[in-house]
DNA sequence: CACCGACACCTTAGGTCTGAGAGACCGTTC
DNA sequence: GAACGGTCTCTCAGACCTAAGGTGTCGGTG
Protein backbone atom coordinates (compact mmCIF):
# COMPACT_ATOMS: atom_id res chain seq x y z
CA UNK A 1 0.00 0.00 0.00
CA UNK A 2 1.17 3.91 -0.50
CA UNK A 3 2.68 2.50 -3.45
CA UNK A 4 -0.10 4.61 -5.50
CA UNK A 5 1.49 7.61 -7.11
CA UNK A 6 -0.68 10.21 -5.71
CA UNK A 7 -1.53 12.94 -8.85
CA UNK A 8 -0.90 16.08 -6.36
CA UNK A 9 3.14 15.10 -5.83
CA UNK A 10 6.38 15.48 -7.93
CA UNK A 11 8.85 13.31 -8.22
CA UNK A 12 10.76 15.29 -5.36
CA UNK A 13 7.96 14.36 -3.21
CA UNK A 14 8.81 10.69 -3.66
CA UNK A 15 12.57 11.32 -2.85
CA UNK A 16 11.23 13.24 0.12
CA UNK A 17 8.68 10.50 1.21
CA UNK A 18 11.83 7.53 0.94
CA UNK A 19 14.44 10.04 2.74
CA UNK A 20 11.74 10.35 5.72
CA UNK A 21 11.61 6.58 5.88
CA UNK A 22 15.22 5.78 5.55
CA UNK A 23 16.67 8.99 7.69
CA UNK A 24 13.69 10.35 9.75
CA UNK A 25 16.25 11.94 12.08
CA UNK A 26 17.65 14.17 9.03
CA UNK A 27 15.65 17.34 8.18
CA UNK A 28 15.48 16.94 4.51
CA UNK A 29 13.49 20.16 3.80
CA UNK A 30 15.91 22.06 1.82
CA UNK A 31 16.17 19.02 -1.21
CA UNK A 32 12.38 20.86 -1.92
CA UNK A 33 13.92 24.05 -3.11
CA UNK A 34 17.12 22.47 -4.53
CA UNK A 35 16.24 19.61 -5.94
CA UNK A 36 13.25 21.15 -8.00
CA UNK A 37 15.49 24.20 -9.48
CA UNK A 38 17.84 21.55 -10.61
CA UNK A 39 15.18 19.34 -12.25
CA UNK A 40 13.62 22.57 -13.74
CA UNK A 41 16.77 23.49 -15.06
CA UNK A 42 16.98 20.42 -16.88
CA UNK A 43 13.72 20.97 -18.55
CA UNK A 44 14.88 24.14 -19.56
CA UNK A 45 17.87 23.19 -21.10
CA UNK A 46 16.30 20.63 -23.01
CA UNK A 47 13.28 22.91 -24.66
CA UNK A 48 15.95 25.75 -25.28
CA UNK A 49 18.64 23.55 -27.22
CA UNK A 50 15.38 22.12 -29.19
CA UNK A 51 14.32 25.65 -30.05
CA UNK A 52 18.10 26.55 -30.78
CA UNK A 53 18.59 23.75 -33.01
CA UNK A 54 15.77 24.80 -34.83
CA UNK A 55 18.17 28.03 -35.72
CA UNK A 56 21.15 26.23 -36.12
CA UNK A 57 22.50 27.40 -33.04
CA UNK A 58 23.18 25.47 -29.71
CA UNK A 59 22.99 26.86 -26.00
CA UNK A 60 26.55 28.37 -25.66
CA UNK A 61 26.73 29.60 -29.17
CA UNK A 62 23.15 31.66 -28.42
CA UNK A 63 24.40 32.76 -24.75
CA UNK A 64 27.56 34.60 -26.87
CA UNK A 65 25.58 36.03 -29.62
CA UNK A 66 22.40 37.11 -26.99
CA UNK A 67 25.59 39.00 -24.59
CA UNK A 68 27.18 40.84 -27.81
CA UNK A 69 23.49 42.02 -29.17
CA UNK A 70 22.89 43.14 -25.99
CA UNK A 71 25.31 45.04 -25.41
CA UNK A 72 23.82 47.46 -28.25
CA UNK A 73 25.91 48.82 -31.21
CA UNK A 74 28.68 48.20 -32.19
CA UNK A 75 28.21 44.89 -30.73
CA UNK A 76 31.14 44.35 -29.40
CA UNK A 77 32.83 43.03 -26.47
CA UNK A 78 35.97 41.05 -25.01
CA UNK A 79 36.27 37.07 -24.21
CA UNK A 80 36.67 38.55 -21.05
CA UNK A 81 33.66 40.58 -20.48
CA UNK A 82 32.22 37.21 -22.37
CA UNK A 83 33.49 35.06 -20.04
CA UNK A 84 31.99 36.97 -16.90
CA UNK A 85 28.39 37.02 -18.20
CA UNK A 86 28.58 33.23 -19.36
CA UNK A 87 30.15 32.51 -16.40
CA UNK A 88 32.53 29.91 -17.77
CA UNK A 89 36.14 29.42 -17.81
CA UNK A 90 38.50 31.61 -20.13
CA UNK A 91 39.14 28.07 -21.87
CA UNK A 92 35.28 27.34 -22.47
CA UNK A 93 34.80 31.14 -24.23
CA UNK A 94 37.84 30.56 -26.54
CA UNK A 95 36.58 27.24 -28.03
CA UNK A 96 33.13 28.85 -28.42
CA UNK A 97 34.18 31.82 -30.33
CA UNK A 98 36.22 29.15 -32.47
CA UNK A 99 33.28 28.00 -33.26
CA UNK A 100 31.56 31.18 -33.72
CA UNK A 101 34.05 32.93 -35.68
CA UNK A 102 34.35 29.60 -38.33
CA UNK A 103 30.34 29.93 -38.79
CA UNK A 104 31.07 33.90 -39.56
CA UNK A 105 28.71 35.10 -36.70
CA UNK A 106 31.58 36.77 -35.37
CA UNK A 107 35.06 38.30 -35.76
CA UNK A 108 37.72 38.47 -33.75
CA UNK A 109 40.24 41.84 -34.00
CA UNK A 110 42.98 43.14 -31.61
CA UNK A 111 42.08 45.94 -29.96
CA UNK A 112 43.81 49.57 -30.16
CA UNK A 113 43.57 50.36 -26.90
CA UNK A 114 44.79 47.35 -24.77
CA UNK A 115 47.51 44.93 -26.87
CA UNK A 116 46.59 41.54 -24.66
CA UNK A 117 42.86 42.56 -25.43
CA UNK A 118 40.63 41.24 -28.48
CA UNK A 119 37.67 42.68 -29.54
CA UNK A 120 34.73 40.37 -30.76
CA UNK A 121 32.61 41.78 -32.96
CA UNK A 122 28.85 40.66 -34.18
CA UNK A 123 29.00 40.16 -37.93
CA UNK A 124 25.39 41.33 -39.93
CA UNK A 125 25.35 37.21 -40.27
CA UNK A 126 25.38 36.75 -36.42
CA UNK A 127 22.62 39.53 -35.18
CA UNK A 128 20.69 38.16 -37.87
CA UNK A 129 21.29 34.61 -36.51
CA UNK A 130 20.09 35.86 -33.28
CA UNK A 131 17.50 38.15 -34.17
CA UNK A 132 15.62 35.46 -35.97
CA UNK A 133 16.54 32.66 -33.12
CA UNK A 134 14.97 35.49 -30.20
CA UNK A 135 11.12 35.62 -30.42
CA UNK A 136 11.32 31.63 -30.60
CA UNK A 137 13.29 31.32 -27.50
CA UNK A 138 10.95 33.52 -25.90
CA UNK A 139 8.34 31.55 -27.36
CA UNK A 140 9.74 28.41 -25.69
CA UNK A 141 10.43 29.95 -22.23
CA UNK A 142 6.58 31.74 -22.06
CA UNK A 143 5.67 28.34 -22.88
CA UNK A 144 7.45 26.53 -20.00
CA UNK A 145 5.59 28.89 -17.60
CA UNK A 146 2.36 28.71 -19.19
CA UNK A 147 1.37 26.92 -16.34
CA UNK A 148 1.72 29.43 -13.77
CA UNK A 149 -0.52 32.31 -13.23
CA UNK A 150 0.75 35.95 -14.34
CA UNK A 151 1.04 36.36 -10.63
CA UNK A 152 2.50 33.07 -10.09
CA UNK A 153 5.38 33.79 -12.30
CA UNK A 154 5.38 37.11 -10.77
CA UNK A 155 5.93 35.91 -7.05
CA UNK A 156 8.30 33.38 -8.38
CA UNK A 157 10.39 36.04 -10.24
CA UNK A 158 10.83 38.11 -6.65
CA UNK A 159 11.75 35.26 -4.72
CA UNK A 160 14.40 33.50 -6.67
CA UNK A 161 15.85 37.28 -7.06
CA UNK A 162 15.58 37.65 -3.27
CA UNK A 163 17.96 34.37 -3.11
CA UNK A 164 19.77 35.37 -5.18
CA UNK A 165 20.38 38.49 -4.10
CA UNK A 166 21.04 36.48 -0.18
CA UNK A 167 23.87 34.65 -1.67
CA UNK A 168 25.74 37.56 -2.87
CA UNK A 169 25.52 36.98 -6.51
CA UNK A 170 25.01 40.87 -7.48
CA UNK A 171 26.14 42.38 -10.46
CA UNK A 172 29.08 44.56 -9.83
CA UNK A 173 30.12 41.20 -7.54
CA UNK A 174 33.89 42.48 -6.65
CA UNK A 175 34.10 43.53 -3.16
CA UNK A 176 34.26 47.28 -3.93
CA UNK A 177 37.42 49.21 -2.10
CA UNK A 178 37.22 50.71 1.40
CA UNK B 1 24.15 58.49 -15.62
CA UNK B 2 21.84 55.26 -14.47
CA UNK B 3 25.40 53.28 -14.14
CA UNK B 4 25.30 53.01 -10.76
CA UNK B 5 24.34 49.98 -10.29
CA UNK B 6 21.14 49.48 -7.69
CA UNK B 7 21.98 47.48 -4.50
CA UNK B 8 18.37 45.82 -5.14
CA UNK B 9 18.72 44.39 -8.26
CA UNK B 10 20.61 41.16 -9.24
CA UNK B 11 22.25 40.49 -12.54
CA UNK B 12 19.51 39.11 -14.18
CA UNK B 13 17.72 42.56 -13.71
CA UNK B 14 20.64 44.39 -16.02
CA UNK B 15 20.08 41.32 -18.58
CA UNK B 16 16.50 42.59 -18.57
CA UNK B 17 17.45 46.05 -18.98
CA UNK B 18 19.66 45.96 -21.67
CA UNK B 19 17.09 43.75 -23.66
CA UNK B 20 14.41 46.46 -22.90
CA UNK B 21 16.42 48.83 -24.50
CA UNK B 22 17.53 46.95 -27.98
CA UNK B 23 14.18 45.27 -27.94
CA UNK B 24 11.65 46.80 -26.49
CA UNK B 25 9.43 45.10 -29.36
CA UNK B 26 9.64 42.11 -27.20
CA UNK B 27 8.32 41.12 -24.02
CA UNK B 28 11.84 39.32 -22.11
CA UNK B 29 9.58 38.30 -18.46
CA UNK B 30 10.24 35.18 -18.86
CA UNK B 31 14.04 35.56 -18.91
CA UNK B 32 13.13 37.05 -14.98
CA UNK B 33 12.16 33.30 -14.00
CA UNK B 34 14.59 30.72 -16.17
CA UNK B 35 17.21 32.86 -16.36
CA UNK B 36 17.26 33.27 -12.48
CA UNK B 37 16.75 29.29 -12.36
CA UNK B 38 19.80 28.57 -14.40
CA UNK B 39 21.86 30.28 -12.24
CA UNK B 40 21.01 29.23 -8.87
CA UNK B 41 21.22 25.77 -10.22
CA UNK B 42 24.83 26.69 -11.27
CA UNK B 43 25.51 28.17 -7.30
CA UNK B 44 23.83 25.32 -6.30
CA UNK B 45 25.96 22.97 -8.47
CA UNK B 46 29.41 24.69 -6.85
CA UNK B 47 28.32 24.62 -3.87
CA UNK B 48 27.32 20.83 -3.93
CA UNK B 49 30.64 19.90 -5.77
CA UNK B 50 32.65 21.59 -2.78
CA UNK B 51 30.88 18.82 -0.20
CA UNK B 52 30.95 16.12 -2.24
CA UNK B 53 35.01 16.63 -2.48
CA UNK B 54 35.77 16.95 1.20
CA UNK B 55 33.97 13.62 0.94
CA UNK B 56 36.10 12.15 -1.46
CA UNK B 57 33.14 12.44 -3.69
CA UNK B 58 31.38 13.91 -6.82
CA UNK B 59 27.78 14.96 -7.73
CA UNK B 60 27.47 12.00 -10.06
CA UNK B 61 28.53 9.49 -7.37
CA UNK B 62 26.57 11.34 -4.97
CA UNK B 63 23.74 10.66 -6.68
CA UNK B 64 24.19 7.11 -7.91
CA UNK B 65 24.74 6.49 -4.00
CA UNK B 66 22.01 8.63 -2.63
CA UNK B 67 19.53 6.51 -4.78
CA UNK B 68 20.55 3.35 -3.65
CA UNK B 69 20.62 4.45 0.27
CA UNK B 70 16.85 6.18 -0.43
CA UNK B 71 15.43 2.84 -1.45
CA UNK B 72 16.25 1.16 1.86
CA UNK B 73 17.58 -2.33 2.43
CA UNK B 74 18.81 -3.92 0.90
CA UNK B 75 20.37 -1.16 -0.38
CA UNK B 76 19.76 -2.43 -4.45
CA UNK B 77 18.69 -0.81 -8.18
CA UNK B 78 19.30 -2.09 -11.50
CA UNK B 79 21.20 0.68 -13.87
CA UNK B 80 17.69 1.29 -15.52
CA UNK B 81 16.40 2.36 -12.57
CA UNK B 82 19.25 4.53 -11.33
CA UNK B 83 19.17 6.09 -15.30
CA UNK B 84 15.27 6.99 -14.43
CA UNK B 85 16.05 8.99 -11.02
CA UNK B 86 19.00 10.60 -12.19
CA UNK B 87 18.17 11.85 -15.75
CA UNK B 88 20.65 10.11 -17.71
CA UNK B 89 21.92 7.97 -20.50
CA UNK B 90 22.58 4.42 -20.00
CA UNK B 91 26.00 5.12 -21.47
CA UNK B 92 26.50 8.00 -18.51
CA UNK B 93 25.04 5.36 -15.96
CA UNK B 94 27.28 2.52 -16.99
CA UNK B 95 30.49 4.87 -16.60
CA UNK B 96 29.88 6.20 -12.89
CA UNK B 97 29.05 2.64 -11.66
CA UNK B 98 32.75 1.64 -13.00
CA UNK B 99 33.92 4.23 -10.88
CA UNK B 100 31.84 3.42 -8.04
CA UNK B 101 32.74 -0.14 -8.52
CA UNK B 102 36.28 0.52 -8.67
CA UNK B 103 36.04 2.68 -5.78
CA UNK B 104 34.31 -0.34 -3.64
CA UNK B 105 31.27 1.47 -3.05
CA UNK B 106 28.87 -0.48 -5.16
CA UNK B 107 28.93 -4.30 -6.69
CA UNK B 108 27.55 -5.45 -9.74
CA UNK B 109 26.10 -8.91 -9.94
CA UNK B 110 23.33 -10.49 -12.59
CA UNK B 111 20.34 -10.71 -11.57
CA UNK B 112 18.64 -14.10 -10.56
CA UNK B 113 14.96 -13.26 -12.05
CA UNK B 114 16.06 -11.43 -15.49
CA UNK B 115 19.71 -12.44 -16.90
CA UNK B 116 19.58 -9.38 -18.93
CA UNK B 117 19.38 -7.29 -16.10
CA UNK B 118 22.13 -5.80 -13.80
CA UNK B 119 21.39 -5.62 -10.00
CA UNK B 120 23.87 -3.18 -8.28
CA UNK B 121 24.79 -2.96 -4.59
CA UNK B 122 25.82 -0.53 -1.99
CA UNK B 123 28.88 -1.74 -0.44
CA UNK B 124 29.27 -1.29 3.21
CA UNK B 125 31.39 1.03 2.39
CA UNK B 126 29.38 3.21 0.30
CA UNK B 127 26.49 3.41 2.45
CA UNK B 128 29.40 4.47 5.48
CA UNK B 129 30.62 6.88 3.05
CA UNK B 130 27.10 8.65 2.10
CA UNK B 131 25.72 8.67 5.39
CA UNK B 132 28.97 10.55 6.28
CA UNK B 133 28.34 13.03 3.38
CA UNK B 134 24.34 13.85 3.70
CA UNK B 135 24.40 15.63 6.95
CA UNK B 136 27.69 17.88 5.20
CA UNK B 137 25.71 17.78 2.04
CA UNK B 138 22.29 18.84 3.87
CA UNK B 139 24.14 21.62 5.55
CA UNK B 140 25.40 23.19 2.42
CA UNK B 141 22.00 22.85 1.30
CA UNK B 142 20.16 24.66 4.55
CA UNK B 143 23.32 27.23 4.52
CA UNK B 144 22.31 28.49 0.64
CA UNK B 145 18.92 28.71 1.87
CA UNK B 146 19.55 31.04 5.13
CA UNK B 147 18.69 33.95 3.68
CA UNK B 148 15.08 33.34 2.84
CA UNK B 149 12.29 33.01 5.83
CA UNK B 150 11.01 29.58 6.63
CA UNK B 151 7.79 31.39 5.00
CA UNK B 152 9.74 32.04 1.83
CA UNK B 153 11.44 28.62 1.59
CA UNK B 154 8.06 27.48 1.62
CA UNK B 155 6.27 29.49 -0.61
CA UNK B 156 8.84 28.65 -3.01
CA UNK B 157 9.32 25.11 -2.72
CA UNK B 158 5.14 24.95 -3.72
CA UNK B 159 5.30 27.22 -6.71
CA UNK B 160 8.38 24.67 -7.79
CA UNK B 161 6.16 21.99 -7.59
CA UNK B 162 3.65 23.23 -9.03
CA UNK B 163 5.61 24.35 -11.82
CA UNK B 164 6.97 21.07 -12.12
CA UNK B 165 4.00 19.30 -12.41
CA UNK B 166 2.68 21.72 -15.12
CA UNK B 167 5.27 20.79 -16.92
CA UNK B 168 3.93 16.81 -17.07
CA UNK B 169 6.80 15.66 -15.00
CA UNK B 170 5.52 13.29 -12.52
CA UNK B 171 6.81 10.32 -10.98
CA UNK B 172 5.05 7.95 -13.26
CA UNK B 173 5.53 10.11 -16.15
CA UNK B 174 5.23 8.02 -19.24
CA UNK B 175 4.07 9.20 -22.13
CA UNK B 176 -0.08 8.67 -21.79
CA UNK B 177 -1.47 5.86 -24.34
CA UNK B 178 -3.43 8.08 -27.45
C1' DC C 1 10.66 -25.08 -30.47
C1' DA C 2 12.35 -21.70 -33.58
C1' DC C 3 11.39 -16.97 -34.40
C1' DC C 4 11.04 -12.04 -33.56
C1' DG C 5 10.24 -7.60 -31.49
C1' DA C 6 11.32 -5.47 -27.15
C1' DC C 7 14.43 -4.71 -23.52
C1' DA C 8 18.91 -4.17 -20.54
C1' DC C 9 23.39 -3.06 -20.47
C1' DC C 10 27.72 -1.93 -22.51
C1' DT C 11 30.84 0.19 -26.05
C1' DT C 12 32.57 3.77 -28.89
C1' DA C 13 33.06 8.27 -31.07
C1' DG C 14 32.45 12.96 -30.55
C1' DG C 15 31.49 17.22 -28.04
C1' DT C 16 31.83 20.83 -24.26
C1' DC C 17 33.55 21.99 -20.15
C1' DT C 18 37.22 22.67 -16.35
C1' DG C 19 41.83 23.46 -14.44
C1' DA C 20 46.48 24.35 -14.98
C1' DG C 21 49.75 26.70 -17.31
C1' DA C 22 52.22 29.34 -21.21
C1' DG C 23 53.02 33.57 -23.79
C1' DA C 24 52.24 38.29 -24.57
C1' DC C 25 51.19 42.78 -22.86
C1' DC C 26 50.03 46.64 -19.41
C1' DG C 27 51.06 49.92 -15.77
C1' DT C 28 53.75 51.02 -11.91
C1' DT C 29 57.91 51.25 -9.38
C1' DC C 30 62.62 51.89 -8.50
C1' DG D 1 64.42 52.21 -18.68
C1' DA D 2 64.53 47.73 -16.59
C1' DA D 3 61.99 44.91 -13.56
C1' DC D 4 57.82 43.30 -11.51
C1' DG D 5 53.15 41.78 -10.48
C1' DG D 6 48.82 41.61 -12.63
C1' DT D 7 45.87 40.88 -16.74
C1' DC D 8 44.25 38.88 -21.24
C1' DT D 9 43.94 35.16 -24.30
C1' DC D 10 45.00 30.74 -25.85
C1' DT D 11 46.55 25.73 -25.38
C1' DC D 12 46.23 21.14 -23.70
C1' DA D 13 45.03 17.14 -20.94
C1' DG D 14 41.41 15.09 -18.39
C1' DA D 15 36.48 14.44 -16.99
C1' DC D 16 31.74 13.65 -17.98
C1' DC D 17 28.14 13.49 -20.95
C1' DT D 18 25.22 12.28 -25.25
C1' DA D 19 23.93 9.60 -29.30
C1' DA D 20 24.22 5.66 -31.87
C1' DG D 21 25.09 0.99 -32.29
C1' DG D 22 26.26 -3.90 -30.61
C1' DT D 23 25.46 -8.15 -27.77
C1' DG D 24 22.83 -10.97 -25.12
C1' DT D 25 18.26 -12.05 -22.95
C1' DC D 26 13.17 -12.18 -22.40
C1' DG D 27 8.48 -13.51 -23.65
C1' DG D 28 4.89 -14.29 -26.69
C1' DT D 29 3.61 -16.57 -31.26
C1' DG D 30 2.83 -19.82 -34.84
Amino acid sequence: MSEQVVSTGDAMDVILDQWARERPDLDCSPMGVIGRVSQLQREVFLAQRATFARHGLDAPSFDVLAALRRAGAPYQLTPTALMRTALVTSGAITQRLDRLEEKGLITRGRSDADGRAVVVTLTDAGRTALDAALPDHLDTEHGMLAGLSAEEREQLAGLLRRWLITLGRVPGGTPDPS
